[in-house]
DNA sequence: TGTATATTTCGGTAGTTAACGAAATGAAAT
DNA sequence: ATTTCATTTCGTTAACTACCGAAATATACA
């Protein structure tokens, strides 16, 4: 029983996750791009990473260097694609959430990594 | 951040206190019953129903010397009653909940309490 | 080939959480 | 009032998780 199910709402129960889910519903970004909109390490971005994608929200695409992550654009689980289109009026009045959209606009993955 | 949003999804992201919830859309319970489905002390299955009834998915009603935990039949917060709808497709198909499901319909309080 | 850069994996640590039994609370019945 | 029974709270322990820095991997470029 703690396979499925509830491997959903653990991706979604922490507030650093659920950060990257909102952020990549505004637009597509690279691991660095997450770190410098978080502040957190490296390492610690990717396992966050690897827990949402493992569940089904996201997956990623390389780009040269780059690793892209993005929402999955079709999630073979229909709780997925459910929880995705509910998360815009769940979460959207936190500050966190707001100000992030702001910085993410503004995040430049040229100027931050190289 | 770490308060309303994530709160939520932590209430979920436990496989026993999603079998509680799915067992109270069954019918009402109250502690010990849940005690005999889910094979855990009284004291951790009062634990699990304090953080659902904190995060606002179930209401508790006093019934002489027995606690009726149920689903909040009015959910202040619009997500939880999104989510206690979409619960009925998105668990279902597991032997877990199947199982408990047969269990519930036989539970009696008064066998198992008294 | 060697270097630089982005990301992932690994090992370790601090904080969190689920679990239990024992003690405390509360409500009904003798 | 005392006992009984259901539940909650408390204190503790084991398992889990988020986090970090360092090492490993992968890709592009000189």
């Amino acid at each position: 029983m703690n396979t499925q199910s509830t491997a959903l709402f653990k991706a979604l129960s922490d507030p650093n996750r659920l950060r990257i889910l909102k952020a990549l519903q505004t637009r597509v970004l690279c691991v660095c791009e997450i770190r410098e909109l978080l502040q957190l390490a490296n390492s610690t971005v990717s396992q966050h990473l690897s827990v949402l994608r493992d569940a089904g929200f996201i997956i990623e695409e390389k780009d040269g260097k780059w690793v892209n992550y993005m929402i999955n654009p079709k999630p073979s689980d229909p709780r997925i694609a459910s929880i995705l289109l509910s998360l815009d009026f769940w979460i959207n009045d936190e500050n966190t959430i707001i100000t992030d959209k702001k910085k993410v606009s503004l995040l430049d993955r040229i100027r931050i990594c190289c």
